[in-house]
DNA sequence: TAAGATTGATTTTTCAATCTTC
DNA sequence: GAAGATTGAAAAATCAATCTTA
């Protein structure tokens, strides 16, 4: 029933340049990187899934709201916020539409630039980010961090820097 | 209004006075959840990217090929590529379709269970295949595996055992 | 001219319903 | 009836083109 995933058994002591799991890949290299993929993929699914259970609220949406909530005065630029969540403008824009048609998103003008526009909550929105908030927390715990020891907690820190300095 | 905002420390769990990133959570935890969302997501942006443009092959596409050249037989059931490339059963017959009409698949029907259908190979597929996995090979070795030491990513496969066991 | 953002057209993905075989 | 898989309808994401202001 369980097909040969690249994951698979490997010798582990295969030192030689020697066939491993994906070809070209040593067995830690395998490891790290299909179990970076398997593993981000499934914690995405199942806590987009809670959230759209419990609120109607894709992961999406919520890491839209957390990233408005986060920022400085409460409100962030369209193009700043394209770039935290992954998305693209357009696709961004079309999500803060829909948020906004909910009732938990406005936009505001800049004073500073005309050009430009601000996402902001509404106090529903607020309310909204609370609740979800709380489920989002008790997923990524779950089904993350309370599985790994504090110290893995720091190494990962340190590796996501050496990968994506900017972050 | 003033409510407190949403980016100040919440006491609700007694933790230690924590001038934490996201609210409930510690600095350590914060950077290993969100540093774990931006990496991937940045990577496999960079890594899809690379390969439509060098063979307008989109990364899922690409896993899907190399998910069935590794399955036992060179062929695979519907249902089991669907777990293991990260796509909705119909979104893999819809992926499976394209590839096909690109004359890069076939589907097979199965003897022991006329139900089924096994995805496999053209040799056209194959050659796209082996093409393919260079321009990737190259690419997760530049955004990811060189930048980590030997022992961070022994320890990253440590931590994929821990979050996803069944991998 | 370039930057910030939105819109139109298209593609990709999903959900729900369906068909076939067990 | 349940499992394997596909299909129609609808949602979501993308690219290219557009609009507005710097």
């Amino acid at each position: 029933v369980q097909a040969p995933s690249l994951s698979d058994p490997v010798d582990t002591d295969a030192a030689a340049p020697a066939p491993c799991c994906a070809p070209g890949f040593t067995v830690d290299e395998t490891r790290a990187w299909f179990g970076l993929l398997h593993s981000s993929a499934h914690m995405t699914r199942e806590l987009d899934a809670d959230l759209v259970a419990a609120h109607g609220l894709p992961l999406n949406a919520f890491e839209v709201l957390m990233r408005v909530s986060h920022a400085d005065g409460g409100q962030v630029r369209m193009t700043e916020l394209a770039r935290q969540v992954v998305l693209s403008l357009s696709g961004l824009s079309r999500l803060v539409d829909r948020l906004e048609r909910e009732g938990l998103l406005t936009r505001e003008s800049c004073s500073a630039d005309a050009r430009g526009a601000f996402a902001k909550l509404t106090p529903a929105g607020e309310r909204k980010l609370a609740e979800a908030r709380a489920t989002h927390l008790a997923g990524v715990r779950a089904l993350f961090l309370h599985r790994l020891s504090p110290v893995q907690q720091e190494l990962l820190g340190e590796v996501w820097d050496a990968v994506l300095p900017g972050a």
